[in-house]
RNA sequence: GGCCCGGUGGCAGAGUGGCUAUGCAGAGGAUUGCAAAUCCUUGUACGUCGGUUCGAUUCCGGCCCGGGCCUCCA
């Protein structure tokens, strides 16, 4: 544990607040999770490694914190398109939410503490619409419990919309069976090919918003401490969430911190598939490590707009690469176990991680001034503060020789070894035309050689 | 129409009322047989017009440009 003090934008205050949570020493954070009917492109990434981040910066200040991160696995979008590749719904879902935890594993997040399903929270959610009801926050209307909009003074708060507005700004055409245009949807009807509960209000389904407001409740309590996800579910989801949260439990207030991370346009447009920009984060994963698609996110601050392109991924994996170089280059030396605490203390400033970024990069040019072939405590604490703030943004984890030379040992490494001798004694015997020859050969299959003064010879793939 | 964000050197991208990050690319140098890697040096940028100020890229206002949200998209 650290001591620092931790400054979030809360989009609720429309400011920057310092961050204490309830309970000293416990902090309780919600993150919306995926609705598991595709692959997660890599605007969804970044809002998972935003709020990854944010986890490690909690971990490394407080001892306790739980992160639940839920997977939305009931959804009309999932029945579409369950029913387009005519198969059965729990094999699309459980197929699905596989793939996302692979793609969020090779983004380098962290496991959150608590993922749970919507669909395992059923009852948690009849259970918050029946309150709704007997509140007078809710009615029934032909099949559907909708939420009464106008019973809830402040609604609109954390978007900072009105109603007036809302329903000015309408664009889709108002359901007959709302009294009021801003109503949503608690529960509605299922027809025998849609998945459905039985409910007071007959056979039927949650409406989103619902599994967000039963899940935390459950497992963070009524009140709890940071909430978030993408710019984009300001505004209904959250403020949704927030109504049915508070009027359903009036005597609490729900989460403290509203934090969201920003858009995403790729290749300097927004991500469409017709324009061929559109990313999913495993066909990335065929052309780049999942460390430099992390890097590239994290470039950029995570309340910044970013524009993701595969040049920035080119430079992001050559950044990485040098990082690996420099830890490669004092694989000799004990890191020290020590905290990176000018790293830690951008983090902790909204988590600011490109500010971050500039202090690993300062950290990596003091430890190349450094004498490999004289490890001292000088070393060791810069390389400890290394890892550390790498680890801190989920960067540097992996094995640097690993990392130069490829991840998986391939056949070729002995011959490649054979020619870097031969080269070797080219070298001695002053026979350059021969060395150069055997280097070139070995540039042509991506090998990169570099001599070092002590006449030894490294090498490593070139991406 | 309403609400809300941005516009920083070739590119990416932080930050600050005066000391002009950082990375990539470029130039020069060191090192090397030549390279690679690394180190050092080098680039006075903050949309525009006004205002406040001794001084503004940083604060305030107008304007221009770009983007987002306004009922199920992270």
């Amino acid at each position: 544990m650290t001591s620092v003090e931790i400054s979030l934008y809360d989009t609720a205050a429309r400011t920057k607040r310092s961050f204490e949570p309830l309970e000293p020493g416990r902090v309780r954070m919600y993150a919306c999770g995926p609705t598991v009917y595709d692959r997660i492109h890599i605007g969804n990434g970044r809002m998972f490694v935003v709020f990854d981040i944010l986890y490690r910066l909690l971990r490394a200040v407080y001892p306790e914190v739980v992160y639940v991160r839920n997977i939305t696995d009931v959804d009309d979008k999932i029945n579409a398109r369950a029913a387009e590749r005519g198969v059965p719904i729990g094999e699309l879902t459980k197929q699905t939410t596989e793939f996302f935890q692979q793609d969020a594993a090779a983004l380098g997040n962290l496991v959150p503490t608590i993922e749970p399903r919507a669909t395992d929270h059923i009852a948690e959610m009849v259970q918050l619409i029946k309150d709704l009801i007997a509140k007078g926050h809710a009615y029934e209307a032909e099949g559907h419990v909708l939420f009464d909009v106008p019973t809830m003074p402040n609604y609109g708060s954390l978007s900072g919309l009105d109603r007036d507005a809302l329903v000015a700004g309408a664009r889709v055409e108002v359901a007959p069976y709302k009294n009021d245009p801003a109503d949503f949807i608690l529960w509605k009807p299922s027809t025998d090919s849609q998945p459905g509960w039985d409910s007071p209000w007959g056979h039927g389904r949650p409406g989103w918003h619902l599994e967000c407001s039963a899940m935390s409740v459950k497992y963070l309590g009524p009140d709890f401490d940071i909430h978030g996800g993408g710019l984009d579910l300001v505004f209904p989801h959250h403020e949704n969430e927030i109504a049915q949260s508070r009027c359903g439990d009036p005597d609490h207030g729900f989460a403290r911190y509203w934090v969201h991370n920003g858009y995403l346009t790729s290749e300097g447009e927004k991500m469409s598939k017709s324009i061929g920009n559109f990313y999913l984060v495993c066909d990335l994963l065929e052309e780049f490590p999942g460390e430099a698609l992390r890097l590239a996110l994290l470039k950029t601050h995570y309340r910044q707009p970013i524009d993701f392109t595969k040049a920035g991924l080119t430079a992001a994996k050559s950044e990485l690469d040098s990082f690996y170089g420099t830890l490669h280059k004092f694989a000799d030396v004990t890191a020290a176990t020590v905290t990176a605490d000018e790293v830690l203390a951008a983090v902790a400033d909204d988590l600011n991680t490109p500010s971050a970024l500039t202090h690993l990069h300062q950290l990596r040019t003091k430890l190349n001034s450094c004498d490999p072939n004289n490890p001292n405590e000088e070393i060791a604490e810069l390389k400890g503060q290394l890892i550390s703030g790498g680890a801190l943004l989920g960067l540097l984890t992996q094995d640097p020789e690993a990392w130069r030379r490829g991840s998986a040992p391939s056949k070729d490494d002995t011959a490649i070894e054979t020619m870097i001798a031969e080269r070797i004694a080219a070298r001695s015997a002053k026979n350059f035309a021969e060395a150069d020859r055997i280097r070139d050969s070995l540039v042509e299959q991506g090998i990169i050689l570099e001599d070092r003064p002590d006449g030894t010879t490294d090498w490593r793939r070139r991406a």
